[in-house]
RNA sequence: GCUCCCAUCGUCUAGCGGUCAGGACGCGGCCCUCUCAAGGCUGAAACCCGGGUUCGAUUCCCGGUGGGAGCACCA
């Protein structure tokens, strides 16, 4: 058989700020491409930016990825780590010719762009030191390393997404590869570093695009092999506009907390940007198998809270019950309003475990599931909220009152209760609703609930009287 | 300003020259029903504009318009 060797893709996020959508996708898309080839993904850490970057930053990405269950493959790989072996390259192409020392200073070059602006130039640095052999007075002098760039011709990136993107090489500039201070620039260290990781498809974002024109050069220059590129369009906001902390930049771990599951994460912004015909329920497995290049989109998407809503609400009830039970004993834990219940109590617990079958089909998130079951974390009469205190007029605690009787009579299991009540409810001219809603809003506190009956029989004969006769007049 | 990318219902999308332009979310109606959900049925809802090419363009080409990205000793 022969080798064919193996894709090897990587997410390399850069530690200034959370993991947010976007950034999620990206590592999404390479990490279903590595896993549906069998290929390898990496994780790198572009942190070369010292006064950027945070370690807070990096165990927030490394967090994110986490929960979204997108493991990497090997050690986290460090960009600044490498910062010699950037070095070093740079060097090798002063050597060579291929760079040179510009000795501009940071005022030049912003009064040089400003002139190009004012002209209506195009701005970039125009090579004042490309040819120039450094004289005396730029002994000890601080410079900067720029590539020695073709200036005619065209390069082409190959995009998997986008299709050939072409640039001429006369808008492409010699871009710095060292800083004055020696340290390796952002272009340099991600070229040296996805050839020495041996990088073969570079999935990212489509604000890349342009600079994979003039890493193309830098790669030409080192004699590096060219990946396969794959430009993805940007995730923008509900509204349209660039997303932002104000609307839909969100962290990933704020998904958590709002109660989505990862697997609804990745459904969800698998489909955000990739499509399988008209399939819209996606597992993880399943995308796997199916994942390519080919169909990902080229238009930016905006993101769809409500259609995220439905999925998660779907992948909530395809969740085994006990399964369920410790999600939201380990979700109450992390929230504000729910850590002071006892979910984990075996009481509660026991109460949870019989009513999620029910409960599961009426939550969109976890959020809204422990919301659903509060009336099960505590023993005892409920307080009303406001469309229960509505419901429970005079006439309707009356007819509570009337009803209790008839149930009390029963065995107390889901069935002879519900018969009881409309047995009760045909005797007295009644609907079954007429008598179940009060019953219903004097036990949960709310109007709206699983069913009643079996609600009823999960709480037991004492403590479902204890609640209804607090309302019973 | 310069370079580059994008363009199908409100949103995510299918479509790859001839389709009643399909699906999903959301929205309306009906059914089911102890409430709310879930589920089933159903309705409204789109090819940005203008030129070509072609017997025929949503689809191919060009232009326009509209969005977006990039133009640092940030990544």
């Amino acid at each position: 058989m022969s080798e064919i060797p193996k894709p090897v893709l990587r997410f390399a996020p850069s530690p200034t700020g959370m993991l947010h959508i976007g950034g999620a996708r990206t590592a999404l898309f390479n990490w279903l491409y590595a896993r549906h080839t069998g290929g390898k993904f990496l994780l790198r850490i572009e942190d070369t930016d010292r006064s950027r970057s945070t370690p807070e930053a990096v165990a927030a990405i490394l967090g994110g990825m986490t929960w979204m269950g997108l493991n990497w493959d090997g050690d986290v790989i460090y960009q600044f780590a490498r910062a010699a072996r950037h070095r070093e390259v740079a060097e090798k192409l002063l050597a060579e010719g291929k760079a040179y020392r510009c000795y501009a200073t940071a005022d030049e070059l912003t009064a040089m762009r400003e002139e190009q602006k004012a002209a209506g130039k195009p701005m970039r640095y125009d090579g004042r030191w490309r040819d120039r052999v450094p004289g005396p007075g730029q002994d000890g002098q601080p410079f900067v390393v720029r590539l020695r760039a073709a200036q005619e011709g065209e390069t082409i990136v190959h995009d998997r997404v986008l299709g050939d993107v072409r640039f001429e090489n006369s808008q492409l500039d010699d871009m710095v590869l060292l800083r004055s201070d020696g340290t390796p620039t952002y272009m340099l260290a991600v070229v040296v570093d996805d050839a020495d990781m041996g990088i073969t498809h570079v999935i990212r974002g489509a604000d890349h695009l342009n600079n994979a024109a003039r890493q193309l050069q830098l790669i030409a220059a080192m004699d590096a092999a060219v990946p396969v590129y794959g430009h993805l369009p940007l995730i923008n906001g509900p509204d349209g506009a660039k997303l932002s902390k104000r609307h839909g930049a969100l962290a990933v771990e704020a998904y958590r907390d709002m109660g989505y599951l990862p697997e609804t994460m990745r459904n969800y912004l698998l489909r955000l940007g990739w499509s399988h015909g008209d399939d819209e329920i996606i597992s993880t497995a399943q995308a796997i198998a199916w994942f390519n290049l080919e169909a990902i989109g080229k238009s930016a998407a905006r993101m769809d809270y409500k259609k995220l809503d439905n999925l998660n609400g779907h992948y909530i009830r395809e969740t085994a019950d006990d399964v369920l039970v410790e999600m939201l004993i380990d979700f109450s834990s992390h929230d504000d309003e729910l850590r002071h219940f006892f979910l984990s109590a075996p009481k509660v617990k026991g109460r949870l475990l019989g009513a999620m079958a029910s409960l599961k089909e009426r939550a969109k998130t976890l959020k809204e599931l422990a919301q659903g079951a509060e009336f099960l974390f505590t023993d005892g009469p409920r307080p009303l909220d406001a469309a229960a205190d509505k419901l429970l007029t005079a006439d309707a605690r009356a007819v509570l009152a009337r009803t209790l009787p008839a149930l009390e009579v029963t065995d107390w299991s889901g069935p002879a209760l519900e018969a009881a009540a409309r047995a009760f409810a045909d005797a007295n001219g009644l609907k079954l609703g007429q008598v179940a809603q009060p019953l219903r809003a004097g036990l949960t506190g709310k109007t709206q609930s699983p069913p009643l009956f079996e609600m009823l029989a999960l709480l037991g004969r004492e403590e479902s009287l204890t609640r209804l006769r607090a309302y019973a007049a």
